[in-house]
DNA sequence: GCCAACGTTGGC
DNA sequence: GCCAACGTTGGC
């Protein structure tokens, strides 16, 4: 049998990447890329399979929350913008030889009708040990199958 | 724009 | 290896 695939949330500001710039991509597919931090590309570099599932997280906005779901459609491949001196991610200390930072392609898979705003999300007892609610700051985290399904259902019923 | 909570850096 | 200083994240 085929391992369980499984699920995370991924964070970003719709004033640097929203959803909607996801769904106007070709294939409706992206990479994503900038990830600085240790935690998060630990887990798109080791645990991220092809067929994962990942919340779309908008940070900073209003009202933050998760407006959709994607599908992870390939596994960690070094991020070539730490590569780039112009980019904003630059990182002199990752090398093409060796990588530091790490990516995973995602491909829009649904825009929820509604945001799950993170007011929301702190009010329903069955997210409270989100780690979105708990480590706020990670931009990559893992989310269980019984929250990505409350969350689902959320977005699937009106506020 | 503020600032709390983290994460990283670098001197020692 | 400690920890102060600094930088970043992200809710508010």
């Amino acid at each position: 049998m085929a391992k369980a695939i499984r699920y995370w949330l991924m964070k970003s500001e719709p004033n640097a990447y929203s959803i909607t710039d996801l769904s106007k991509e070709k294939k409706k597919t992206t990479f994503w890329d900038g990830v600085r931090n240790y935690q998060a590309r630990n887990i798109m570099r080791d645990e991220m399979k092809v067929g994962d599932r990942a919340l779309f997280y908008h940070s900073n906005a209003k009202p933050p929350g998760v407006v959709g779901v994607c599908k992870i459609v390939k596994e960690a491949y070094p991020d070539f913008s730490a590569f780039d001196p112009k980019d904003k991610h630059y990182d002199p200390k990752s090398r093409k030889d060796e990588p530091r930072w790490f990516m995973v392609d995602i491909k829009l898979e649904k825009t929820f009708d509604r945001i799950v705003s993170l007011d929301e999300i702190k009010g329903v007892r069955a997210l409270s040990k989100m780690v979105l609610v708990n480590n706020s700051r990670l931009s990559v985290q893992p989310v269980t199958k019984a929250e990505f399904d409350t969350i689902l259902k959320l977005a699937s019923q009106p506020v």
